[in-house]
DNA sequence: CTTTATTTTTAGATTAATCTAAAAAACAAA
DNA sequence: TTTGTTTTTTAGATTAATCTAAAAATAAAG
């Protein structure tokens, strides 16, 4: 049905939309793909004319919801492959990315059917995202990033906004993992450094770190 | 590593040296692959760059060394995935071979070792194909095909030569599957024909059939 | 409301994989 | 061994996805 590419872009678009209002830009796009403007560009029209995109000259781009379907479908996938590579194959969280990004391509109605009644219909991956079932819908739940939680609440680790193998792994080497309780021991106003409780030791966490953690209130 | 066309030229080089003696002719790889003459030579140059096989204009190729551990290593993967396909997804031998073509071009040696540890280092595929082991060896069975078998001999199903969904379904019509016990019952000598008598029942097979189905004498 | 800076698009090339049609080589037969 | 057939290779085009460099449009400053 669609190619590779036409895919990659149709995820990248849907995941830049959920982040900002309105159209995508060209650049962003181009960002995230670590591509080149002029090829987004190219590839925007070819997506226009299948009737995937909106695209006006210089406005930016919006999925259809034809295209947000064709998203979506991916983005079930890539994190139904993450789910089966950490619970069946040994996989760390850091180490699921790259090979989802494979898979995630892989056509068959029912590879996608049975893979998600073999892991007994999972509605997170292993980086605490959303899994859309099978008509697309997502249940997306009220998380907040640890930076947002106040002196002396207590929340716990519920997913990472980012994914990324070195943000994963510094998480591991703390001891932070999904599930993991912490209380916010106190704040700094001017950077945003935070001190929380983990058990019993205390852990000083750049801003870096709690932007990027999400939690949920106890 | 490689692209997808690669491999796919690799295995269908490494499946049709298997067959014949000596190098596989640029028409023979074109027909297995649908695709034109022109294409394959034009792609076995590229092969031959690379050093993945030896190749003299209008002599045919065959693979390298080197050739060859790719080609084994995508038949692995290949394999592999049918086995997780039926044992755990609930495909039957019919369904898999089209998923399997795209899931063998995935890319991650971690992958292909824990798929290899989850299904307990299978050493046939659903077909009854062997699956060469991480270092690519492949214990080789000393199957023979039905028509080979004499009259009131007794045998049973190990494999098919013909995996197309037709003769799968065909098979599982009838009741033929792997392990499954026979008896020749009678043999035409001028077409091939046989009867074989599967528990009670006794089947009228051609030739057709008997020269595409691998049996194990008892 | 100009001028400047940034973003986006176009124009023109490149690489990979394919095709059709024609030429060249190899094989087979008379 | 000449001639005809088949196989294989080459030549030239096409499509998809990408790039660089230049032009055009938009946005931001002054
Ligand atoms: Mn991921
Ligand atoms: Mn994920
Ligand atoms: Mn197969
Ligand atoms: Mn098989």
């Amino acid at each position: 049905m669609f190619t590779h590419s036409e895919e990659n872009y149709l995820k990248a678009i849907y995941h830049l939309s959920q982040q900002q209002e309105g159209g995508v830009s060209t650049n962003s796009i181009a960002d995230k793909m670590e591509t080149k403007a002029s090829s987004v560009t190219d590839m925007i029209k070819k997506l226009a004319e299948k009737q995937l995109v909106d695209y006006v000259k210089y406005q930016g781009v919006t999925l259809t919801k034809k295209g947000e379907k064709v998203a979506i479908k991916i983005v079930r996938k890539h994190r139904l492959w993450e789910v089966f590579l950490v619970e069946k194959l040994n996989f760390t969280w850091d180490e699921v990315h790259d090979v989802a990004e494979q898979l995630e391509h892989i056509k068959s109605e029912k590879l996608t059917a049975e893979l998600d009644a073999f892991l007994e219909y999972p509605t997170e991956d292993p980086h605490g995202d959303p899994i859309p079932d099978k008509d697309g819908l997502i249940k997306k739940s009220k998380r907040v990033t640890l930076s947002e939680i106040e002196v002396d609440e207590r929340c716990f680790c519920v997913g990472v906004h980012d994914s990324s193998s070195d943000f994963l792994q510094y998480l591991d080497n703390h001891n932070i993992r999904l599930g993991k309780k912490m209380k916010v021991i106190s704040k700094e106003a001017f950077d945003g450094t935070m001190v929380v409780r983990l058990k019993k030791k205390e852990l000083p966490l750049s801003s870096r770190i709690t932007n990027n953690l999400y939690v949920k209130k106890i």
